[in-house]
DNA sequence: CGAGTAGTTGACGGAGCTCAATGCGCGTGG
DNA sequence: CCACGCGCATTGAGCTCCGTCAACTACTCG
């Protein structure tokens, strides 16, 4: 389940090296590291789905936009997530790096050949999609039922327990990300941040560090 | 997993009888056809998840309750239409029937059996499941960035383009049903409803039967 | 030290929710 | 056959949450 990690040494931008990924058990694949900067774009909404993608470190966002222009954020994939699978031939959404990022890419073609030869990685792949699909419906109901105080409480517990059993989160995305996310504006999110502080549920030593003093509050918040 | 009856008492509601699934080209699977009525509960969250659905006549839902309790329906599944379709060992959501409906079930051992056999039959399963996670995507998009007008107008082009190449929609569904859909409220429904009339780009003649005469001006309205 | 970006805070307005009343179709029973 | 009741849909009035606009603060980088 370990990929083998291969130097990561801080080269030029979109040096790659070579890199393997483990897509489930027993299965690894032969793939290339990529480095890519803040706001950078992965693949675009349209283009030739020809990789499929994992985050080896920072963090990365799909989004898709309206036809008025604002953007929609799907999803935040963090280390050991993997994005951009897609049995069509094309993307249906864009993927950006949210900080400076380190992504492993393995094309497809060798992934259609595993799962033509090794019934596991199939299951493998099946069981991807369909923790992305639990993801969004969650999403669709917190973006459905729960007011902005509630989206935000959700939000950081579910990062919380994404990232690290601490109760310490670094935010690896702004504001404008969040609001993004959650379907809400910068200044919603903000106010939602204060108010958890005013109420000691967290503190917020700085705008991209949270504290989580009180996961109780915060559970009783979320509550759609 | 519901309990199957068998010729209820007075009707013949749950009644079985054989029949075959086609899953992909060139699969097919042996399962049952089964009747549910009215709101009936097909499968609950949290139940083993044991079968897989296809929906032979009527509508069925999929939904998830938010902590409150207000329901959010996922996804309506037409006559075709594949739903229940979950790796794990449980189903993450509920089905019920919108009218009464008609499916076929068929058993998860068969599916895994078919996809260990058969390369064709695995592809055909991911990409189910990428369909409905496109579709997700898309209703999380809808929910997010969409006005109230804008969501209405955007299922009615949706259920008619799924339903038929007529103009003429049959909703099998209430307002309460398209509200817990779109995350509005049977009210904000009804009105836009009469507000797309009085702008005539749909007919009314009742309440259940939809008449789309401009198609145009709905996909204006739409347009997030 | 100044400019630019990100975040916070406040005042105000509007889209949609809540509450309430009314209308409408349909089945049941007098 | 009509009266009544029941569930669903529509319409109206008021209120609330959150978006908009604007000012101000805090950080970062040159």
């Amino acid at each position: 389940m370990r990929e083998i990690g291969i130097e990561t040494a801080g080269g030029p931008l979109h040096h790659r090296v070579s890199d393997a990924i483990a897509l489930g058990q027993g299965v690894v694949l032969q793939g290339t590291r990529m480095r890519f900067q803040r706001n950078e774009e992965i693949f675009g909404e349209g283009e030739k789905a020809e990789y499929v993608y994992r985050v080896v470190s920072g963090a990365v966002r799909t989004i898709r936009f309206g036809a008025d222009g604002r953007r929609q954020i799907l999803a935040f994939h963090l280390p050991g997530d993997v994005f951009g699978l897609e049995p069509g031939a094309a993307h249906t959404l864009s993927a950006e790096a949210v900080g400076d990022a380190e992504v492993s890419m393995v094309r497809r073609s060798l992934i259609d050949q595993a799962t033509a030869q090794d019934v596991g990685a199939a299951h493998a792949l099946l069981r991807l999609m369909s923790k992305e699909l639990a993801n969004a419906q969650e999403h669709a109901l917190t973006l459905g039922r729960k007011g902005a105080g509630e989206r935000v409480a959700a939000f950081l517990l579910q990062l919380a327990d994404r990232f690290a059993q601490r109760p310490e989160i670094d935010l690896p995305m702004s504001r404008a990300d969040i609001a993004d996310y959650l379907a809400l504006t910068i200044e919603t999110v903000s106010r939602a941040f204060t108010q958890m502080e005013r109420d000691h549920a967290i503190d917020l030593p700085s705008s991209r560090h949270v504290v989580v003093r009180d996961r109780c509050a915060l559970e009783l918040l979320q509550a759609a």
